[in-house]
DNA sequence: GTCGTAATTATGCAAGCGTATAATTGTTCG
DNA sequence: CGAACAATTATACGCTTGCATAATTACGAC
């Protein structure tokens, strides 16, 4: 019985550091950060945790490659689908349910993004790609809503603005918080009507016959 | 150059209890859950630690009670002054300051929140806790809003009272939420300003006269 | 007082962690 | 075909972690 040395291919350096990242937002969303150790993570990608400082010279790099990625993704996953409706009152409802609808609320998703927030609290180039994905979400927001809102024939000035887009960001944020934290707690189309009602409540735009198109 | 034992007092129960909840919760706050240790715990406690397996059989069990005592202090900062208002709509509008306001928007205690989340997800009795919490804040604030338009002459049925609960309750994280999480990305009583006009335009009640006096 | 006991300290252990480094092996190029 | 090189595996080290257990000590009861 020689112990018989692992067979291997050889990829491509993005090829590899992709399936390292998926890993890694696959262990965290599953088991919390605590389950994605180096070991757990490279057995996931189907290699040897050598590997791991091969493409990343330490664990915190590669967590902070993943959470670049969670977010880009989250992001895109919002927008998807948006550009293509006809008015822009139509693709503010498009994003306002696309955010409270699966696959952007969903439990793992949120349990990833909690995890990542204490990272993000202490290490200063985290923090950065934080505020970068925050800021960038709400401006393409409040791209939507002016674009909406002068479709309407009014038109807000820059302070007004920003302020609804903060507040329809935050009803935004809390639905998709709860509904992935308690998925049981809402029923099926819930989350939906309600955010379309209360983002158009405080637009004073009716969203809700928007959305059906 | 005997060693020399450390002298101690002893205490009763409750107190070493509460202490050691406490030296969690900001280990927790201050440095994540990874900064939690059961040896930091009890150097910030100021004891052995041993001592936290004479109080907890386990370390979950601290961090679950640690957990409790968290969320417990938070729902209690939010509704600190809320019942000495008049009006309904003015106990409304302080509890919407309130949850938007220091000490309750607070970068620690959304790091600590956070941090729980992946615990919460993975263990069926802090889920339990987790739920209670978040429905109990929301009812209470249902109970708030019911009260609130009741005296503006508008009763909602029950539908209508949980989905504007919910739409409140998520304006409310959401801005708790980013508040805590990037304090510098608002003005000092932006946040405020913010949650009782979104607030209100939910509800259409004007809340903002209502949180002066 | 001194005695009993619960509170507290001290010490140790096995497992898991991230990281470092040396040994192999697949691939490419002449 | 063979040599050079990077990709990958294998192994090990030092440290930290949570948990266990034995040794001490403060404090109240009598």
């Amino acid at each position: 019985m020689t112990g018989e040395r692992r067979k291997f291919r050889r990829e491509g350096a993005d090829t590899r550091r992709q399936a390292l990242v998926l890993a890694t937002l696959d262990l965290i969303a599953e088991q919390g950060v605590r389950g994605a150790t180096v070991r757990a993570i490279a057995e996931r990608a189907d290699v040897t945790q050598g590997l791991i400082r091969h493409y990343f010279s330490t664990k915190d790099e590669l967590v902070q490659e993943a959470y670049l990625a969670h977010m880009a993704g989250l992001t895109e996953q919002t927008f998807a689908g948006v550009a293509e409706r006809e008015t822009a009152r139509e693709r503010l409802a498009a994003l306002v349910v696309a955010s409270v609808t699966p696959p952007v609320v969903d439990s793992a998703s949120v349990g990833l993004w909690a995890g990542f927030l204490n990272h993000v609290r202490q290490d200063a180039r985290m923090r950065a790609v934080h505020a970068q994905t925050y800021h960038d979400f709400r401006d393409r927001l409040e791209g939507l809503i002016v674009a909406a809102l002068e479709e309407a024939g009014r038109g807000p000035d820059a302070g007004q603005a920003r302020r609804l887009a903060i507040a329809c960001n935050a009803v935004i944020d809390g639905l998709w918080l709860e509904g992935g934290a308690l998925p049981e707690a809402f029923g099926p189309d819930e989350l939906t009507g309600i955010a379309l009602t209360a983002v158009g409540a405080i637009l004073q735009l009716d969203l809700e016959e928007a959305a059906k198109t």
